[in-house]
DNA sequence: GTCCAGGGTAAGC
DNA sequence: GCTTACCATGGA
């Protein structure tokens, strides 16, 4: 195991373990969290200088990417119109925010378990599934599984997982990923549109989770996802639409700042 | 016990 | 095209 350091860039690593966008985050005794991305897994720990990562020496271009380590977020924080308070409180309050580049299966997978769950409960019901369909890759440590691993699965054991009513969602997905009928990794060539509609082909995946998945695994920072945290605040901030036009190409970040500010408000 | 959660689907207009 | 009942489970 090697260590790699991110230097000092806005990224605090407690937001982002809490943010929504991954839910396999655990805290460490010493301080530090692991970081665990389909079967990958480093120990990270936020210092002074910057953040460092502790993985084997053929991972560290992942974990910076994984990271977005390149990106300066302080140009889209510096975008909130200086007019709109609680964008400004939002961009504030969420600085060290970041938008991770996670793995497409993970994530498709992830967000089709996270309908009608609080973040708790979708961390505990993705424990349950890695636990039992993941591959061990250390002591207390298992992989997301795979999709063929989903796909062979039987419905009684998915159901053990606490997936309720989206044990079919989970199951014919794996299935279409499984049987090549999608190609998860080819999809990153769709524009931001067509990304949505292939996405929303997935059973079980509607708008929402499909941007989320945009967002969150292919990137694409103009998806705006609108759950019932951020429809509060459009409603309630914003009169019932937020300004898209003025945020264009970038909303995303900005949406993923004021889901983390209303969960707090909260 | 009650309300809520990073919603989607299918049936009915 | 747009509404609405229903979906299973655990956290607060």
């Amino acid at each position: 195991m090697l260590s790699i350091r991110i230097p000092k860039i806005d990224l605090d690593i407690e937001k982002i373990a809490d943010s929504g966008q991954a839910f396999r985050f655990k805290r460490l005794a010493d301080g530090g969290w692991t970081a665990i991305s389909r079967d990958r897994a480093a120990a990270v720990y936020q210092t002074e200088a910057g953040l460092d990562i502790d993985c084997p020496e053929s991972d560290e271009s992942f974990w910076l990417d994984y990271f977005d380590a390149d990106t300066d977020y302080s140009l889209f924080r510096r975008a909130a119109d200086p007019e709109d308070g609680y964008l400004c409180r939002a961009v504030e309050e969420g600085a060290g925010i970041r938008i991770l580049r996670q793995d497409p299966w993970e994530t498709l997978i992830s967000f089709i378990i996270s309908q009608r769950k609080n973040i708790p409960a979708i961390s505990a019901s993705i424990e349950k599934l890695c636990l039992r369909f993941g591959e061990q890759i250390s002591d207390d440590l298992y992989a997301f599984p795979e999709p063929s691993s989903l796909a062979a699965a039987d419905e009684e054991s998915l159901k053990a997982c606490s997936l309720g009513y989206r044990v079919p969602f989970v199951l014919k997905t794996a299935r279409l990923v499984d049987g090549g009928a999608v190609d998860l990794a080819a999809l990153k060539s769709c524009g931001d549109g067509e990304l949505l509609e292939r996405l929303m082909a997935f059973p079980g995946v509607g708008p929402k989770v499909a941007n989320c998945v945009s967002l969150f695994a292919y990137h694409r920072i103009a998806a705006f996802p609108i759950d019932v945290w951020i429809r509060r605040v459009i409603d309630t901030e914003y009169g019932g639409t937020f300004p898209l036009e003025r945020y264009e190409g970038f909303a995303g970040v900005l949406q993923q700042y004021i889901f983390y500010t209303a969960r707090k408000d909260r």
